[in-house]
DNA sequence: GCCAAAACCGACCCGCGGGTCGGTTTTCAG
DNA sequence: CTGAAAACCGACCCGCGGGTCGGTTTTGGC
């Protein structure tokens, strides 16, 4: 039941420019102080609008919340996730992973996009409707699945330290998560260093030589 | 101005036993829903109080919140750093640290202790006034020195592996952190079997053999 | 058993924040 | 220039939750 074209010119879901700043303002609010202790009027001063001017974008705090997540998941997906699943390499992709998920989570160097934000944010998925938390929950959990395939991949070929793939997944998470935890731009090492000393220890201390580093595919001797 | 001695006989500071009930239910409701989310009505009722029964053993949410974190960094401090610093070889303090971290945040195998708990709340430091988030953050970055230390001994010693002793501390600390956002009893991995990963991951991926097996201290030669 | 202190409760106060509404300003296609 | 939709605002509603208070029950020392 779309109405009349005549009287519906081209309506635009309400000015994308402005949403993506309340997105950006919402997310940094709620990083630093928590979604419930976040006021919308907060939200809406932080890019120049009364409360009820923020309402005109957004339905309500909740679907606030959700769609910033939902943003946030589609970007890491696209981001880290897509380009990753294209390495046929375990250890190749294993390292791509690394490298991009760090830089995802430190964010682009002119501090655009949302990155940081948004990784600590996905952690915050209580206030959520119980479908919709189970909703991220579960993307979480494919990406999980993701970075564990690679390292039990690696394991079979025997060229995986001799750790248990699931603690070595996880902890690689929290590493990484824990990155926007306590990373400050500005401190003693460069956002660069600080990548690839991830990478390097993702790399360096998990993956081994190839057992046959035959360089062709022709196995047999 | 204390009343006299003879109308105030021997106060007990409000029935221990009650208040340690309290902080472990608030504990876990905030861990689960968040400082803000989490109503004192819903504390009450966990522990068979009203809200104003509460209120007879704490003096407000905040200080109830500040009181269960100095808790579990007096806990985190009696459990693991005190053992660890009488440790004299970095190697094996680092191992009893992964160890005695691990086991802290897992909890005690009956359940008891606010370890897990804890942990996670200790990152919710926001909601605190100022000066006591600043009390908390100090203890938190004390700890993490004391762990960068170990790695920075073994560095110097040439025993540490390939990487950032920085980056690496802090991955350690976000692995470890990481463990109570993932763990859960009754999975496929026993709670021995994670620490034990930890423990092995710590050690066996950071640490190197000695370059001089020399067991005396002599070093010229 | 007495009595004071401790433990506890129901009712209440009040400010704050999510959400709504009626109206005003801004924007822009025709 | 015009008119209609979009963008925005101030004022308001209202439920919820932190905190208080006066009073009742429970506890334990003597």
């Amino acid at each position: 039941m779309p109405e009349n074209a005549s009287t519906m010119p081209a309506r635009r879901p309400a000015s994308r420019r402005m949403l993506d700043s309340i997105y950006r303002a919402a997310a940094d609010l709620i990083v630093e102080k928590g979604f419930e202790a976040t006021t919308l009027a907060e939200v809406g001063s932080a890019v120049g609008l009364a409360k009820s001017g923020v309402y005109h974008h957004i339905k309500s705090k909740q679907d606030l919340l959700y769609d910033i997540m939902r943003h946030g998941m589609a970007r890491l997906e696209q981001d880290v996730i897509e380009p990753a699943r294209a390495v046929a390499d375990p250890a190749d992709r294993l390292r791509l992973l690394a490298e991009r998920y760090a830089e995802f989570i430190l964010g682009a160097e002119d501090g655009s996009g949302l990155g940081p934000r948004v990784t600590t944010l996905v952690h915050e998925s209580r206030g959520l409707s119980p479908a919709r938390k189970r909703e991220i929950e579960r993307a979480r959990w494919r990406y999980y699945r993701f970075v564990r395939g690679a390292m039990q991949e690696l394991a079979d070929q025997g060229r995986f330290a001799e750790v248990n793939p699931t603690v070595a997944a996880m902890s690689f998470f929290g590493a990484m998560v824990w990155l926007a935890q306590w990373y400050r731009p500005g401190g003693e090492l460069s956002r660069r260093q600080v990548i690839d000393s991830m990478v390097e220890m993702t790399a360096g201390l998990l993956i081994r030589r190839k057992p046959r580093p035959a360089k062709g595919k022709s196995r047999n001797g």
